[in-house]
DNA sequence: TCGCTATATAACGATATAACAAATTAAATT
DNA sequence: AATTTAATTTGTTATATCGTTATATAGCGA
């Protein structure tokens, strides 16, 4: 009824400042530490000092990259006294990263099996 | 059996060399305007230079993004005569960008409920 | 209040990236 | 071969971002 086929008629196009936001969270996981803070809290909570500690990283440059993650709505935080814990407030983002993994894994091995003797 | 329930377990940390790989192809989608390109390449196939028309943007400039979005495997070329056909070469792009959104109009409409007197 | 610890912020240099313009390559047509 | 069209490559400039150092802020205990 409602619906004409119309192979004319094309998917409405994002506005210019959807395409800022999107790319603001893109850019968000684009940096290999920001990646490997996601990565740590992937595992459990952290505080702050532990992610400085187990990412090997300056204390400042992290609580940097921590702020980015924070205002991108991906890591959470919460003060406890001295300290602050961070946690993963987003669980797409595991599903983001999980995606994008497993493509290159993907990718990496038939790169490898295309070094393979041939049967 | 061979599984022991231990919480000191924690989940194996990806290498930096992995990292670096995810992060890059995070950052071919953290630019609006490749954003803006493969937006429209979800719509159909388009030449370079209606690309460039269509984005309103540059040409060198459209075709220094598009190399980007090729490197990472995100969007395919082929040529025919002058022109160069691009397309979509990877559908999880389309999962990554629909995911984003979707995200990002569910935090938009709460905070626009934020906003809307109290029944 | 004083000092200590945990974190955040500011300022800085080095590097990376976007946008634009100009030069170059590549394919098709005459 | 010369011309035209399509696209890429190459500077150039302006801006953004990373990592570091130094400083500021905030909570806790003596």
């Amino acid at each position: 009824m409602s619906k004409k086929k119309n192979p004319e008629v094309l998917k409405p196009l994002l506005s210019d400042t959807a395409l800022e936001l999107v790319a603001l969270r893109f850019r968000a996981l684009s940096e290999p530490m920001r990646l490997r803070l996601l990565n740590l809290l992937m595992q459990k909570e952290y505080t702050v000092g532990q992610l400085v500690e187990a990412s090997g990283s300056g204390q400042a440059n992290v609580s940097k990259h921590l702020a980015v993650l924070r205002d991108a709505g991906m890591v959470g935080m919460r003060k406890e006294g001295l300290s602050t814990w961070c946690y993963i407030a987003d669980p797409m983002v595991n599903e983001l990263c999980e995606m994008m993994c497993c493509r290159l894994r993907e990718e990496m091995e038939a790169k490898a099996l295309a070094f393979d003797p041939k049967i």
